[in-house]
DNA sequence: CTTTTTGATAAGAATGGTTCTAAATTATTA
DNA sequence: TAATAATTTAGAACCATTCTTATCAAAAAG
C-alpha cells in the first residue's frame, strides 16, 4: 500500500474509489473553505450529487468538518486533519484558520455543566478589519 | 416610558410595533432555542415573513443570535441578552445553555492571530449522554 | 471464468426553509 | 387633514440540498 490517502479512506471503512481518493485529496491539500458548488467546478469529472454525497461521508467519519453560519447562505467544508478554529471576516466573507487556543478547558467546562461526553466542538468568531470605517 | 422593551427597541433605532414587542418579549422569556415555524406556532397572529424579518432585524442588532449546525436542517434562534455557548446533545437535538466559561482569552487569541477586531463569538459544543450505547 | 450481490456514482427531479415581491396597514410628518 | 415613510402580510419564487432511480463497478459466490 503505497497510496496514504487510500489507507486513510480504509481505516474509516470506506471504499477507495477514485472520487473518493480525488475529493479528499482535494481537501487536504487545499487550505481554503470551498462549498460543495466550488469543488465540483474544480473537479467538474465529479458529479455534484458525488460531491454531496461523499463529503457528508467524510463529515460522519469526522475527516470533514462544515462550516456554516457564512452570510453567502451556503455550506463550507474544511478538512479536519488539524484542530483549529475560525475567523470570519464578515465584511470580506474570508474564513481564516488559527490553533493558537488550547480548547481543553472549554471541554471540561462543557462536561461539566452538562455531563455530556463532548465528541465534537466548532468554535467561529466574526470580526472586522480594525481599519475599516464602521457601518 | 414603563415598559423596558419599549426601550431596548428604541434604543436600538427599531421602531416599537407591536409584533416587534411580543417577539422581543418572546424571545427573551423563553430559554427553548426555536426555530421561525415554531415562533409563528406560538405567535399565530403574526405573521412568518414578519418573523423572518423582525428576527433578521434582531440578530443585526445583536439582540438575537442565530444557532445553526443543528442536523434538524434549520435556523434556531436565541436572546442574546446573555453571553453563553451551546452543548448540544447530537441523539435529541436539545441545545443546552452553558456560562462557566470565559471566553476572553479566545477573543485575544483571535485578535492576535488575524488582526482583525472581533465583534460576535459563537461556541458550540457536540456530546452524547455517556450512558447510551456507541452507535 | 461466470453469476450474483452489494455498494458507488450520476443525472435530474423534488423538497422545503428562506427570501423576495407587491400590496395593504400603520406610523410619522407637514 | 394630506402626504410620506416604514412595517406587515400572503403568497410566489428561489436555490442549496436531498432524494429518486438508473447505471456502473467492484467484490463475493459458485
Ligand atoms: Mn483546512
Ligand atoms: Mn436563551
Ligand atoms: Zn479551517
Ligand atoms: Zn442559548
Amino acid at each position: 500500500m503505497l497510496n496514504p490517502l487510500k489507507n486513510v479512506l480504509q481505516e474509516h471503512q470506506l471504499k477507495a474509489t477514485s472520487q473518493r481518493l480525488t475529493l479528499l485529496e482535494y481537501m487536504m491539500t487545499h487550505d481554503t473553505h470551498p462549498t460543495a458548488e466550488m469543488i465540483h467546478q474544480d473537479l467538474p469529472n465529479i458529479s455534484l450529487a458525488t460531491v454531496y454525497n461523499t463529503l457528508e461521508k467524510f463529515v460522519e467519519k469526522k475527516l470533514v468538518v462544515i462550516i456554516d453560519g457564512i452570510s453567502d447562505g451556503k455550506r463550507h467544508y474544511d478538512a479536519a486533519d488539524h484542530p483549529h478554529y475560525h475567523v470570519i471576516n464578515t465584511r470580506t466573507n474570508e474564513i481564516i484558520d488559527a490553533a493558537n487556543y488550547d480548547p481543553a478547558p472549554l471541554i471540561k467546562a462543557a462536561q461539566a455543566a452538562t455531563g455530556l461526553k463532548i465528541t465534537e466542538y466548532k468554535i467561529d468568531l466574526y470580526g472586522v478589519d480594525p481599519d475599516s470605517k464602521p457601518e
